[in-house]
DNA sequence: CGCGTCGATGAAATTACTTTTCAAGCGTGA
DNA sequence: TCACGCTTGAAAAGTAATTTCATCGACGCG
C-alpha cells in the first residue's frame, strides 16, 4: 500500500541521486492544490480540504482542534491533509493560509467562473472559456515545481536522444515539444503508436531521455515505453495531473500539470492540455536558454526554410 | 505595570464576557506599530520588533525558540513583544508575518511584460510565460468576432463532412479540433499532408464544411486546400491571424487570433496556438451545445470506451 | 560609598497545541 | 458471508508557546 508505494520511490530515487526537494509547499496554489488532489483524498479528508480553500481566512484563525471540530473530523485527519497538500503539518497549513488570506484581500476579486451550461449564449462560451484557461494557467504556474523543471530543462538540454510519449489530446502536446525541440537541434520524437513506443523504449539508455505526458497518471499505454526506458537507465520525466499516480514510480522527475473542474460540456482534457502546453513551453524555453549557442542560429534557420511556404506578401492591403 | 494591565483586563473580560475585542491585531500595519511603540520598548524587546518588521517572512518561519536565538533573547521577551504589539500572544503575531509577507510579495511583484530573456532564472520565465499566455488568452477573447463564430458553429454542426487543414503547429490544433468532433459524433478529419488534403479537397461540396488554420494566413500549403473547398462549393472557415491575408478571399467565415509580440526565445508559434486553441474550444463547445442531444451520450460513451485504457486505482494510497 | 528597590531578562515549569499511534469501524470484493 | 484493507477518531506522545519565578543590573537614596 502507501509504505511499498513510497518505499519503491525512494528505493529509486536513493539509487538514481538524492530527490533533489520533496516539495516545497505552495504558496497561492492552495485551490489548484486542492482539486488537483481531491480524487486522492478520502471524503473527510477532502471535507477538510474543501473547507480550508473555501475560507482560509477562517480557519487560519482555527487551531487543530478547531478546524477538526469544524469539519466534524478529528484532529489526525487534519493534519492527514495538510501532509497531502504538500506542508509538514498543520502548523505550515495554516501559516499558508494566513499568507492567502492575506493575497486574496490585497488582490481583491477571487474569480467567478461558472459552469458553462448548455443554453449559454456564445458570447458567454468565449469569456468563460478563456476564464477558465486564464485560471488554469495561473494555478498551473502558481503550483510548478521548479526545481523538478530545473532538473527536467538540464535532462533534455543534455540529452542524446528525446522519445515523448502521449495519446489522444496528450500526443498531441507530445508532439507540440517534439516539434519545437527538434528545431533547436536537438533529436525529439513524439510517439503516437504504444507498441511502437515501447519497441523504440527498448534502444534507450543512460543520456537519453523519455518523458511521458498523461493526465490521469494511469493511462497503461504511455507508462509501458516510460517504464521499460526508465529500466533501461534513461532519465524519465512525467508530466501529469497526478503525481501520485501509478506514473510517478518511473519517473525520475515529475512536472505536475493542474486540474480544473471539469463539466459536461468541458471534459477535462480541455483544461489539462492547456496546463500541459504551458509546462511544455516552460521546457522548451529552459532548454532553449541552456542551448543558446546552438539554439538560436538553428531557431532561425528553421524561419528561413519556411520562408519560401508561404505566398508573397502581395496580397495584403 | 504590565501585570497589572493584564489582570485587569482579565478581570473585565470575565466579569463583563468572553472577550469582546480589546484589539484587532494589525495586519499590515506592523511596521507603524513597531515605530510607534519602539520608544516604549526595552532593548531586547525592540531587538526583536525590529527584526520581525524588517524580515516577516523569515521570521514566520521561526519558532519561539527560534526567533529568540536569532534575537539573541530569551521566548519570554519575544512573546512580550508580540503582546505589546498587540497580538495574544507569538502564535498570531507569527500568522500576521505570514500574512505580511504574502501581501509584500503579492504588492512586489505587480507584473512582469517583460520579454524573455536568455538569462532570465526559471522561475521567471514560467510567470512571464503563463502571463503572456495569460493576456493573449485576454486578447484573443476579446477580439473574437461572434457572428462569424455562431455562422461557424452553425455550418459545422450541420456539416456532412468536416476536413480540417494546418501545417506544422497549426496542424496540432486541427488535429485537436477532429478528435473534439469525432467524439461528439461528427465526421471530421485533419489534414497533415498538404498534397492528400488537396485531393481531398476536391471530393468536397455544399454541405461539407473545409477549415483552415493558419497563423500567418499566407501558408500556400493550408490555402490551396481551401481553395479547392471553397471552389467545390463546400461552406470555408478560416482561423488565422491575418483576417487581410490571402487565406481571406476563400473563406466564408473568418475567425481572427490573436497575435503577441514575439520574442527571440519565443517564437510567434506559441501564442498563436494559445489563441487558436481557444477558438478552436469555442467552436468545439459551440457545436456540442447545438447537437446536445446527440453530443452527450456520445461524450460519456468516448469515457467509457477508454476506462479499460487506465490501470486500476488500487496504486493509491 | 553602600544598601535597597525596581524593572528587565532568561531558565525552567507549565500549559496549549500538534503530531503520532493504534484499535475500532466500515466498505468492498472475493 | 467473510476477510481484508482502508478510513477514521480517541488517546498517547511530543513539541511549541506561555507563564512563573529567580537573577541580574541600574539607579536612587541613606
Amino acid at each position: 500500500m502507501k509504505e511499498t508505494f513510497k518505499d519503491v520511490r525512494d528505493g529509486k530515487d536513493a539509487a538514481v541521486e538524492t530527490r533533489p526537494a520533496p516539495a516545497p509547499p505552495a504558496p497561492a496554489a492552495l485551490a489548484a492544490k486542492v482539486r488537483t488532489l481531491a480524487p486522492t483524498m478520502t471524503r473527510s479528508m477532502q471535507r477538510v480540504a474543501e473547507t480550508v480553500a473555501s475560507d482560509p481566512a477562517g480557519c487560519a484563525a482555527l487551531t487543530v482542534t478547531g478546524l477538526a471540530e469544524r469539519t466534524g473530523t478529528s484532529e489526525a485527519t487534519v493534519v492527514r491533509t495538510s501532509r497531502l497538500l504538500g506542508y509538514p503539518g498543520y502548523r505550515d497549513l495554516r501559516l499558508a493560509l494566513a499568507a492567502l488570506a492575506a493575497q486574496q484581500a490585497a488582490g481583491g476579486a477571487p474569480a467567478v467562473t461558472a459552469d458553462i451550461a448548455v443554453d449559454d449564449s456564445l458570447v458567454d462560451v468565449v469569456a468563460k472559456l478563456a476564464q477558465e484557461e486564464q485560471q488554469c494557467l495561473a494555478d498551473t504556474a502558481a503550483a510548478l515545481d521548479v526545481t523538478q523543471l530545473e532538473a527536467a530543462v538540464a535532462a533534455l538540454a543534455g540529452a542524446r536522444r528525446i522519445d515523448v510519449y502521449g495519446i489522444g489530446a496528450s500526443n498531441l502536446v507530445g508532439q507540440d515539444l517534439a516539434q519545437k525541440l527538434l528545431r533547436i537541434g536537438l533529436i525529439a520524437h513524439a510517439h503516437a503508436d504504444p507498441h511502437l513506443a515501447v519497441t523504440n523504449a527498448v534502444q534507450m539508455r543512460t543520456g537519453d531521455v523519455a518523458l511521458a505526458i498523461t493526465h490521469s497518471g494511469r493511462t497503461t499505454d504511455v507508462i509501458e515505453p516510460l517504464r521499460v526506458a526508465f529500466d533501461h537507465g534513461a532519465t524519465t520525466i512525467a508530466i501529469t495531473g497526478r503525481p501520485d499516480g501509478e506514473i510517478a514510480s518511473y519517473a525520475d522527475h515529475i512536472l505536475t500539470t493542474s486540474t480544473a473542474r471539469e463539466s459536461e460540456l468541458r471534459p477535462a482534457a480541455m483544461s489539462s492540455r492547456t496546463s500541459q502546453l504551458l509546462v511544455v513551453d516552460c521546457l522548451f524555453i529552459g532548454v532553449a536558454q541552456r542551448t543558446y549557442e546552438t539554439a538560436a542560429p538553428a531557431l532561425s534557420a528553421s524561419y528561413e526554410a519556411l520562408a519560401h511556404r508561404h505566398s508573397p506578401r502581395n496580397h495584403q492591403r
